[in-house]
DNA sequence: ATAGGATAAATTATCTATAATTTTATGAGG
DNA sequence: CCTCATAAAATTATAGATAATTTATCCTAT
């Protein structure tokens, strides 16, 4: 893992915090306290106020004026509405990409389906998950777009890892399969349906039992 | 207008400088300096910063570690992007919002329209505009997707006012009053299908000429 | 027991100073 | 003229101090 030479201090802690936050080693309403975050980082505290001030921005905590930070916390209904949005968005971006999805990226993309299958466990599913995501979505050549997709991709992360965590099991991911195959066959259409439908399945109550069909298995 | 009396100065910073930004008073790559900002608000830079970082979160800004920070800039393409973003965003509130619209929000929104037809400028005319489409919306109850709606709704604000500044004219609004009707008659499909293409109108280039058919005038 | 007020402690927000980095200006050489 | 090196100036980022606000604790009265 290469950190930019340029990382500055704020930045650093902003991006720890949120992988910590994401894996869930920070409970939701948590209070996070600037001193003893500056203390932890061996920094001073305005650093870590600007940290918040992103960290805020990507959903992951919540700031009041005066009564500090909090780390954000989920409901089911919050899980439904970044689903929904997602499928919104990342359906948005996939009809822009697919113009300019090439075999390489397509290749790719089965590549990193194929590292999630054999993922160990549900970080390095995830992260191969997600892969598959910018591999398809990136052509769209939408940054705004594409920045907002990440946080919201970062947000359902962070569910899946806390409604996962006890369960975790590595499947075949066949929606993406599905995604492939549509895409390969120029079929834009099914391959945004099926997107929909695999990025919605993150709203659905994480231990949802499994029903007599085969359950998406990513998000 | 009432400034939240625990309004701090990053917060307040951060306010005029997105009012000014979205108003056309920056142009887009101008330098923010922050010592100079610091002077005019005459406070110390650090709230600057941090009031920058708020910027940036809205999109309004950009900045590049040691290097400050320049008022975004826009171009066709990200307007076009923009409004994409808004008409997958705001059809998605709409569906939500839809069975929760009253008489009462319906009523707002229709005199809410009225004032936009009355508006003397184009500010008042995007006040209304805005305050049209928040009433719509805001029953959907999806705090993260009203958010997101509110920044691609004053990017939208800042293409406006810099492509109509010198051509501005205060028509009737027909998409608005389609929508509502739509609404009212409980037709959410017609509706979603007019507020999508009545938004994407924004990405329209701002200096096209008047086609033979009625434009939609706002966004 | 509870409620209210006072005080202390903790925390947040901003200020000032300093260090680090980038940008600009200047001069020398080809 | 251009290029490069150096110095100076400007700017950004952070540290440590201070001021303001909130929270916690203690005491008194009912």
């Amino acid at each position: 893992m290469t950190t930019p030479k340029t990382e500055t201090i704020a930045v650093r802690i902003s991006r720890i915090l949120a992988e910590r936050i994401i894996a869930g080693g920070m409970q939701a309403g948590m209070r996070l306290a600037q001193d003893h975050i500056a203390e932890e980082f061996g920094t001073s505290h305005v650093p870590v106020r600007e940290a918040f001030r992103r960290l805020e921005a990507q959903g992951l905590v919540v700031s009041e004026p005066r009564r500090g930070v909090r780390v954000a916390g989920f409901t089911m209904a919050e899980v439904k509405e970044v689903a929904e949005m997602r499928a919104a968005l990342e359906v948005l971006a996939l009809r822009h990409a697919a113009p300019h999805l090439t075999r390489s990226i397509l290749d790719q993309a089965e590549e990193a389906n194929r590292a999630g299958d054999k993922a160990g466990d549900v970080q390095s599913w995830e992260e191969a998950n997600r892969a598959f995501h910018r591999l398809l979505l990136a052509p769209c050549g939408m940054p705004r777009l594409l920045k907002s997709i990440d946080d919201l991709h970062a947000a359902s992360a962070r569910f899946l890892f806390s409604g996962w965590r006890a369960e975790w099991e590595a499947p075949t991911d066949r929606d993406h399969l599905a995604i492939l195959s549509a895409l390969r066959a120029g079929d834009i259409e099914t391959a945004a349906a099926v997107l929909a439908r695999h990025v919605q399945w993150v709203g659905q109550p994480p231990r949802t039992k499994p029903v007599r069909q085969p359950l998406p298995r990513s998000a």
